[in-house]
DNA sequence: GCGCCAGTTTGATCTGGGTCAAGGAGCGCG
DNA sequence: CGCGCTCCTTGACCCAGATCAAACTGGCGC
């Protein structure tokens, strides 16, 4: 039942195989979900962590395409079998409702930072959330949010999860830089040195 | 197993009801599902319409508020109890699974119209998307789009639901007017009379 | 170590949409 | 019928963030 396939940061994750759409669990790594318009604009709509379940069982297939961040390594399932699997255990079903409303839940949140909040608003949310979704290696944390870490993102990849530009991205980061804020040992790393003045930020 | 309520036009549904949470399927009218901040911005994350759920089953409550925009009819049942009879009969959980799926694919599109979209794609998206949901008296269509509706919302409300100010919708729709891709009869109403232009715009 | 190149930062300028401030316009109510 | 209230439109101006245009930086191959 599901094959393992890795997939190497900035590979798409493809959902055609043998002529039937495909589901997947993610084992390890980080992957986005976008849509993009014609004309090139991209808004990631989702991101993907260990034990996430991706793609879209029953009905039509959905607009958005996945793309791993890092290294991945993701269990796919060819949606037909997945779907008869599904139906006969409803407890399969039930943890999948679960976590279909939770991500409901994180996708309305986020709704709210598109729509409603400034850029200096917007990068200190994103990096709060970060830092509750990330350990130092990049996996799921349990022990609370984390004080430094690594982001899965490029700048442009931080803009097109935001809705900004990624001048404004890095123009922010150099901001909260100045001010002692966080601290930005790498290009990917962010150390995280006045937690409150990022909540308060947050709004 | 549910009790029937009526929420006039802008009344809150409230969650909170002799010591427990709540649970909604809605009957008839159509009821907005909001974030605000502490600074009183507005987003709104979601519009229910009949047979729609609204509410959080399992897991904690969600941070969205529901305002009723129309008089409605919903039937509302203790989370407790709905809780308990979902877990029992799986044909329950698999049609809301599948309603839950299909709201975050729904989601998913509005981010990208709030991360990404201009004021004018913004309305002219919104405004098709409305001839799809609603049929002449603002129920469900299985008659294909219509053509002239009426709207379930104020200005101030398509501002909340674009991530855009009352001033500039109404900027946006005298705009559309006056180049004759669309009638306003009335403040609510709304006739497309070039549907081609509309989806040029909409990008 | 050196050059190359993608990704990033920084600067200068522009503009879409926000803000502020008046008017209109529909509609319920006395 | 006209008063008043709420919602909507319109106008003038402004500014956050986009756009355009260079530099800079840090890996990596040679």
């Amino acid at each position: 039942m599901g094959r393992r396939r890795t997939v190497s940061a900035g590979e798409p994750l493809i959902w055609e195989d043998d002529d039937s759409l495909l589901v997947a669990n993610v084992i390890e790594g980080v992957l986005k979900l976008t849509t993009s318009t014609a004309d090139g604009r991209e808004q990631i709509v989702g991101v993907a962590y260990p034990s996430d379940f991706i793609g879209r069982p029953f009905g039509q297939t959905s607009a958005a395409s996945v793309v791993a961040l890092t290294d991945a390594r993701v269990c796919v399932f060819a949606r037909n079998d997945f779907d008869r699997f599904a139906r006969e255990h409803p407890e399969l079903e039930h943890k999948l409702l679960e976590r279909t409303l939770a991500e409901l839940d994180r996708t309305r949140a986020w709704m709210m930072l598109l729509g409603r909040k400034s850029a200096p608003e917007k990068i200190a949310t994103f990096l709060l959330d970060m830092s509750e979704r990330l350990a130092d290696n990049g996996c799921m944390a349990h022990t609370g949010p984390a004080r430094q870490f690594t982001l899965p993102f490029s700048r442009q990849q931080v803009a097109d999860l935001l809705g900004l530009t990624i001048e404004t991205v890095s123009r922010q980061f150099t901001k909260l830089k100045a001010d002692g804020v966080v601290a930005l040992p790498s290009r990917r790393d962010v150390e995280i040195l006045d937690r409150a003045a990022l909540e308060m930020l947050a709004g």
